[in-house]
DNA sequence: CTTGGCACTCCGGGCTGGTGAGTGCCAGCC
DNA sequence: GGCTGGCACTCACCAGCCCGGAGTGCCAAG
């Protein structure tokens, strides 16, 4: 079947230019695997795969690489994903088991994904959505000032100050608190936000009940909507090596806009799925020689944020979607015990 | 005085070299600037700056380059800060009254530092060395898991989580928090480690005490001495144009690198003195080409923390001074009035 | 001390020719 | 029908070369 044999030789050309990062030729190609057959078979061969579009030569006379439909046919045809070895998962299990809270998990991620792909790295924090509330703890720092805790089962805690129209007793706050608490106990953020919304139209105390729920919703909604991305291993923008203003430049600015970085991680795929996205099969054409690995992470198959790499197409892809979905894996299972 | 416009010819070598990015003839000069001599006077006496080693050329027959000590004369002597326009005051003003939190106002910062300059903002989190203890609060969340949480005057509040050892009553959380709040409430962090430090060894309540004594330490002691910074504007690395691999790189890698960003901010300057660090004169050697301008900022003349931004030795120093300037003025008067 | 003149240096761009890797095609072979 | 060796062809790349231009240093005169 000289079929297979031609997607062999696909699959050749784009791990030696994953390699070399140089167009490869016919004569290089049979040297270096072991395909049996003469360098003017392969040539045969490839110009069949160009007719086809999967490999292109940047110029007449050189040698080929892979289109984006290359890879593309690559990525889900011709790979499976490297197991990691031994030793990594280790280093993986003892860099994120040493974390201290949900935002050092994420941090912790975040490096060491760009450590172990050597690309530049996102890690999307939880989505507060499918959380529930945990507590809710109201302390009065002065008479008419009050701290507002609200803690997740996500293992998110946030604390907003409120200052108060009116001084207020001791019972009344503890009053408050166990209203608030009956209220929103155990309820999802989704549930809790409604909740809210119902209690701040109700007259209370003097407009403390309304501006504290006014507070809770405006912490719930913060982090659920305008949500946060963590970045790392900007170092490794230096790989892409040429084309510094092509494309190094736009993923540069990229970097500190968040939205953009959502975008790009994509929709969460939960189940283990890593999806890749090649080239300008992506959101924006400035990223049109970039390609994105990502998947969902979060307790039990429910994913509550996305993590992934940015990097050339031009990438080691069965790497990459390997040290992706076992960083996914591992932090799942941290969000899953704690 | 042919000394006085030797000193003209420098800041002209300066001001075109920062401007064009490239050597300065002798001609170019006398034509741009309106300094009433010929070409050949001006090279007489840039053959006298050369000699004293404030301006250098490239090579044999180009234009001159002012060298590290020409900047740093420029800096010391040849200019004044130039003061920020009514628009630009009014800029920063708007942009950083709306931030919502202390971390808030760093990130802000750190934007707006970034956009006023064109280059690499790094703004440090306050230093809590100098803040006091407001307030403590213990939370029974479950029988045998307390969440502690510590307010203190910069307005940063920490919280953690303590798994105990045995379950605890109501009453003994109550009053554990009453000797704590009595042991800690005004004190400084300082204070407070050290007298928690007695605490630890007391014999207490089942190691309860000693536990939350230990987390307490824990949550001062961490954003103390890993002190953490906010970075920006990644994106006008691009400015530095020439020289990806010598001037870039590194500093693409320390981006990352807190521990070396804090290094380079090097120690607060109160009073308003804006600190530059030209070239070789830094911590590090790998940043022969990049100069930092630093300044503190903090209530009241008391320097919390340092802010700064780092660029190309060639960067326009009287602006960039002002904007760190003004941009510290305003953050110093918000941690005021908070 | 300043100025105009002059010879000198050297970077940079454009042109040229040689080299090598790689291709496409064709005719022969299994 | 598919594989192979051979061969002519095409470019990118590099080194060498030349040349213009910008800029300098020096000198002698004002």
């Amino acid at each position: 079947m000289q079929d297979e044999r031609r997607l062999a030789v696909l699959r050749a050309i784009v791990e030696d230019y994953v390699a070399t990062q140089e167009p490869v030729g016919s004569k290089a190609l049979v040297e270096r695997h072991g395909l049996g057959v003469s360098p003017a078979t392969v040539r045969n061969d490839m110009a069949a795969l160009e007719e086809e579009g999967l490999i292109t030569q940047p110029h007449t006379s050189a040698g080929r690489i892979p289109t984006d439909k290359g890879y593309r046919l690559f990525v889900d045809r011709l790979t499976t994903i490297k197991p990691m070895t031994p030793a990594e998962r280790r280093a993986i299990a003892t860099i994120l088991d040493g974390a201290v809270d949900l935002d050092d998990v994420v941090q912790r991620s975040v490096r060491l994904l760009a450590q172990l792909t050597h690309q530049v790295a996102i890690v999307q924090y939880p989505t507060l959505s499918r959380s529930t509330v945990r507590h809710i703890e109201l302390v009065a720092l002065a008479p008419a000032r009050l701290l507002v805790v609200l803690i997740l089962s996500s293992g998110r805690v946030e604390q907003r100050l409120v200052d108060l129209a009116v001084p207020m007793e001791d019972e009344g706050v503890a009053a408050l608190r166990g209203r608030l608490s009956a209220v929103l106990s155990g309820r999802t953020v989704a549930e809790a936000t409604t909740a809210l919304e119902l209690l701040e139209e109700a007259p209370g105390d003097g407009g403390v009940q309304t501006v504290v729920a006014e507070t809770l919703v405006d912490a719930m909604s913060d982090h659920r909507s305008s949500e946060r991305v963590a970045v790392g291993g900007a170092a490794n923008l230096a790989r892409f090596g040429d084309s510094f203003e092509l494309a190094v430049r736009p993923l540069l600015e990229a970097l500190e806009e968040h939205v953009v970085l959502l975008k790009l991680l994509g929709e969460a795929q939960s189940g283990g799925l890593v999806t890749v996205r090649i080239g300008h099969e992506g959101p924006y054409q400035e990223f049109a020689s970039t390609s994105v690995v990502s998947t969902g992470y979060g307790p039990a198959d429910e994913a509550v944020g996305n993590l992934g790499v940015v990097g050339p197409t031009r990438m080691d892809y069965p790497g990459t979607m390997a040290s992706v979905r076992a960083v996914a894996r591992y932090v799942s299972r941290i969000l899953d015990e704690a």
